[in-house]
DNA sequence: TTGATTTGTTTATTTCCTGAACTTATTGTC
DNA sequence: GACAATAAGTTCAGGAAATAAACAAATCAA
């Protein structure tokens, strides 16, 4: 579609922001001349245009920025049911949305897609030309090719070339992702660590998701697992999980885990911020929960640090605030449990989302294989 | 040194061994015709040569590989004092050995180092006009351009530009490492690791050291500090560090915590083979203490698979021997705290080495440059 | 012996980039 | 306000590294 100088261009520019040709130039190793070139091609093909002029010393510079209507891309998630189908603009902005009925067979999957695809673009008549791909986020494995879902059990899954039909039903590129890892590519691509290389994003919500962004890739790992964090044992000898073993982290830090110790303990709370207010209140329960599950949280953080050095934690969440006691706790427990001289080093941001995350982190996954191409790992 | 095709190609020879110019072609996407200019150019440059010839239908085809006397690297370890200082050819054998003194000053060891160099290559003339680089390997964080260590305990440095003093007293391409780290590029080169994409080595002595390659590169880590799994806290409120914390992996399963702990139980055991032969005859205290370190080792092993999900784990040993108790508790800790799912998908290895395996990696760094350039991360 | 088959080389051509000169658009200074 | 200084971006000739296609080489199979 693109040609590597061009992906690596558009890669620049939405890592760093909007550029002129002289700096880009300088960033990518090549000349002004070839620069002008490619800069010419891609202003061409609409996806990039020019924005603001800097003054200075000499000619003024005009800065290159990625043209928000450049490309559209939708996002669909497997996680809801209806699933949410959204458009995303080239700033991965949600220009149109819709939903469709969710089934476990990738047939009815992918007829549902072909079939709404039009509604969703009747309010975007323009994005039908610029429509660059289709991405789906799904509970489960994906392969390194972004095509087939090697493992799912919340869909019953086992080796389904999802990506394929889909693409044979819309004529649209497309390509599956994990949660976990659609919503770390979109924070890398639109998000706030756009310029940051090494990263692991943890989505905290019913379940833990987390994926790992290393030398501004997305890592997959060997299986398809990497970041699989939920599943490591936190308390040896602790609660048992689904999972089949005992002591993991999503038996005590998801907010399902949470609730089901809330209301184990007798508490009426439906959500961490009802859970934080008995806590405030000096519900002894309450904070006994919130402390044991920042603890946990804090640990496997303090893992992740450890093991990999990231050069930023997100924490994304849809539910809750994270500067109450849980969130104090967890951020405490992190620092007390990595090396004293690296405490403070790797900072550790939380980011509230909204519901749109999943088909959102989706689109991003199309975005990726047309801004930059498919992930190497 | 080399174009960035010609290091492509080398990187695959050392990743798949021996291999035909068309073969060679088709893995790096390239036409038959390429391959033929670049091969013609390393051959002459004496680091190609011709191997074999395999017979099948058809013109038969010749093999390519490394020529072991192509390029020469001197590796240095600052683990120990005196220092060793080997000679290793394109193999990662080793063809000559020297000690150097230890210094606490960056220019005397430089100095050291243009002292010893000729002593070092009287025994291979040859050596010298194809010595193409020096690698020192340090405890220590280095930053990713391999020239400066950023910190060090054990030499008391502090932004220690090392490889450019080196590079400057001896007129040779210098690289420094981290000792855990360099340990994983010589398995990645020369090793049992040359064909995985993603594996941490852990180097399990007196200390307890990792590294990770992900997606065939060796990762440093934001501040060169992934792997540092030794201060991972794997008992919650355990024995208090020298880090400064408290149940870190090294004060439980590390041979200084091992010998230490008997020790303390009165036991007259100076290596791990003594503890195991004590545990063959019922001694309760060494059962205890292998049983403890194995699983502590085997837990942080379990962890690895579950954040990173790799190919292989290579545990290399310089004492002792890994299929006694330790070992089998080990590995029955790490299948025990991955997902039931993922038990026993992730190989893990272990190896015993020699004393020359700081040297060794530190050669390996050099060959690293030289073969496939710095390292991205 | 002849044809099939596959490896590896040669050659003309294309693609992508560079270097150098040039054009353009501005600020600063006399 | 003219003119130098400065820096951005373009143009164009030329070169490096790739490709495609034809060809040469070395074997097996009938």
């Amino acid at each position: 579609m693109l040609t590597s100088s061009q992906q690596q261009l558009l890669r620049v520019i939405s890592q760093s922001g909007p550029l002129s040709r002289t700096v880009l130039a300088a960033s990518m190793g090549l000349s002004k001349a070839a620069m002008s070139g490619i800069a010419r091609d891609l202003i061409s093909l609409g996806v990039l245009h020019e924005t603001e002029t800097i003054y200075g010393q000499g000619r003024p510079s005009i800065l290159l920025d990625l043209h928000p209507e450049g490309a559209f891309f939708v996002g669909i998630s497997l996680l809801e049911d209806p699933a949410p189908m959204v458009l995303s603009d080239f700033n991965g902005n949600i220009v149109a949305r819709q939903t469709m009925p969710r089934s476990r067979d990738p047939e009815i999957i992918a007829e549902s897609i072909a079939e709404m695809l039009p509604r969703l673009l009747t309010e975007r008549e323009d994005a039908l030309r610029k429509l660059y791909g289709i991405g789906i986020a799904l509970s489960g494995f994906v392969d390194e090719k972004q095509a087939n879902c090697v493992q799912s059990t919340l869909l019953g899954w086992k080796d389904a070339p999802l990506a394929s039909i889909v693409r044979q039903k819309t004529g649209i590129d497309t390509f599956i992702e994990n949660d976990a890892k659609a919503v770390a590519v979109s924070e890398k691509l639109f998000g706030s660590t756009r310029d940051v290389q090494n990263f692991s994003v943890v989505s905290f919500d019913e379940g833990i998701g987390c994926a790992h962004f290393i030398g501004g890739n997305l890592y997959r790992g060997n299986h398809g697992g990497a970041g699989e964090i939920a599943h490591c044992t936190i308390e040896p000898n602790g609660s048992p999980c689904r999972c089949g073993k005992r002591g993991c982290l999503d038996t005590v830090a998801s907010m399902k885990a949470i609730k089901e110790m809330a209301k184990a303990e007798g508490l009426a709370c439906n959500s961490l911020d009802d859970l934080e207010a008995e806590a405030s209140l000096g519900n002894a329960a309450a904070i006994r929960i919130l402390h044991r599950a920042g603890n946990a949280l804090g640990l496997a953080i303090a893992h992740l640090i450890q093991f990999n050095d990231p050069g930023m934690i997100l924490i994304t969440h849809v539910e809750g605030r994270f500067d109450g006691l849980f969130g104090t706790v967890m951020r405490q427990a992190a620092e007390a449990n990595v090396l004293p001289r690296y405490a403070g080093q790797t900072p550790i941001r939380t980011q509230r989302v909204d519901g749109d995350v999943w088909a959102r982190g989706a689109a991003s996954i199309a975005a990726h294989n047309f801004l930059i191409g498919p992930t190497p790992n």
